[in-house]
DNA sequence: AACAAAGTGTTGCATTTGCAACACTTTACA
DNA sequence: TGTAAAGTGTTGCAAATGCAACACTTTGTT
C-alpha cells in the first residue's frame, strides 16, 4: 500500500508541507465532512480514521457508495463530493489534511527535491485507487449474489496470500452486502445455501473455501 | 477531456516519445491484445480505435468490464490485466502506445521541459478514470433496473448539457444493459414500463426525461 | 453493569429478474 | 448488393431477490 509521502524524510516532509500549504483538520466520528464545497479543486489525504460517502435515494434509502481509510485520498478531482444526494461522514475520529491542486504545480514545489518523489507516490496511490474501483466493478456486474459472493472470497483469499484456502471478513455482513449491492437478509440466505452446497464453512469471520 | 499529451508541441512531443522510449501498436478489429503480459509495468494509451475488457465466467457468459476509447489510457498498473479470465480485445482497429512506467520517473525525463506539463496531464487523466469508475460504482450499486436505468438517464442528461432534459444513447441498448450489469431483456422490458409509466420518452436513440 | 444501538439469522411473500426462445430490424462486410 | 451477424422487442416461466417483520446476539457508551 503506497502512502502519499513515503520516501520521503520528516524533515523534508515539514518542507514539503509548508510548500504545500497543507492544512489538517479533525473530525469527530460521525461529522458530515464537506457540508459546504465551495473552493479550489484539493486533494484530501486521510491521516488517521475512515469515512464514508453515502448515497441517499429519493426515499430515504442509503447505499455506501465508498469507503476510504487511512492513507487513501480523495478531492474535488476524484470523488462524487459534489453530488448533493452523496454525504461524506467520518465513521470514527479522523484527520484530514488538505492539499491545494494548484499548489502541486507551482514552480517552487516542482523545484525541490522531493517534487518526484511525491508525484511518484501520488501517481502510485491514484492507480491503486483505479484498481480497488475495478475489482468492485468486476464483482458488481456479477449477474447473481452466489457469483458476487464467491468471487468476493476468492478475490480476498488470492489479496490475504497466506497458503489457506480462507480468510478472515475484514468488515462486518451488514457492510458486505451494501459493498456488493444486494439485501443483506438475502445475502444470509445464499450464504446459507452456500454453506449448505459445500462451497464454503464459516466460523466466525473466518471464511474457508471449499471450491 | 484531458489528452495525455496536451499543452506539449509537436516538436516537443516527437523529443517527448524518444525520451520515453515510446512504441506504437496497431491492432485489427476483434483482435485479442496482450496474449502474454510478462513485462515491466506499463502505461498504455489508446492513440486511435476503442478497446474492450471483456470477463468470461467458468460458464462461457461474457460480460463487458470496461470499455475505454481514444484518449484513455490503462496498464498493468491500473487494470486488471493480470486476471487470466479477462480478455482485453480490440473493438475496431486500434492504435495504442506503449510507454513504459520506469521511463517516466528516469533523470533524463524529470530534467526536461515538458515533464511537469506530462505528470499534470497523467494525474488529471487518472482522477477522470476514477471519476467514471465512481459513476458506474453509483449506478450498479442501485436496487433495481429501474433506479440503474432513471439514474444513468439523469447522468447523461447532466453530461449532455444542453438545456433539454434529453440526450442521445451513445452506445447501443445491448451494450447499456452489460454496463448497467442486468438481463437485457430484462430492461427491454423495464424501459417499456418507464414508458407506459410516463417517466421517458424514446425516439430511436433518444431519450427524453419526464421526470 | 445496564442500556441502547448495531449487527445477525430466519422466514413468508410479492416482485423483480434472468433465462430461453422467437421474430423482426438494422448493420457490417465480402 | 446480398448475406451473415448483431441488435432489438416480446413473452412465459422459473428462480432469485428485495422487503418486512421478528427474535436474538454482539458491540459500544455512559
Amino acid at each position: 500500500m503506497t502512502n502519499l509521502f513515503q520516501n520521503i524524510s520528516d524533515k523534508n516532509l515539514l518542507k514539503l508541507k509548508k510548500i504545500l500549504k497543507t492544512h489538517s483538520m479533525k473530525y469527530p466520528k460521525n461529522i458530515n465532512i464537506f457540508s459546504n464545497v465551495n473552493q479550489e479543486d484539493f486533494i484530501a489525504l486521510i491521516d488517521e480514521g475512515s469515512i464514508q460517502f453515502i448515497y441517499t435515494d429519493y426515499e430515504g434509502n442509503k447505499t455506501i457508495i465508498e469507503e476510504l481509510t487511512k492513507g487513501e485520498i480523495f478531492g474535488t478531482l476524484t470523488s462524487s463530493i459534489k453530488s448533493e444526494s452523496v454525504t461524506c461522514i467520518a465513521k470514527e475520529e479522523t484527520q484530514i489534511t488538505y492539499i491545494e491542486y494548484n499548489q502541486i504545480t507551482k514552480d517552487e514545489m516542482i523545484k525541490s527535491d522531493y517534487y518526484i518523489v511525491f508525484v511518484k507516490n501520488l501517481i502510485r496511490l491514484l492507480t491503486e485507487q483505479l484498481n480497488t474501483r475495478n475489482i468492485r466493478i468486476e464483482l458488481l456486474t456479477k449477474r447473481t449474489t452466489r457469483d458476487k459472493l464467491l468471487s468476493y472470497f476468492q478475490y480476498m483469499v488470492k489479496k490475504t496470500n497466506d497458503g489457506s484456502k480462507s480468510f478472515k471478513l475484514p468488515i462486518t455482513y451488514t457492510e458486505l452486502s451494501s459493498y456488493l449491492a444486494v439485501d443483506r437478509s438475502a445475502m444470509t440466505r445464499e450464504i446459507k445455501y452456500l454453506k449448505e452446497d459445500g462451497f464454503i464453512e464459516i466460523i466466525g469471520k473466518k471464511i474457508i473455501l471449499h471450491y
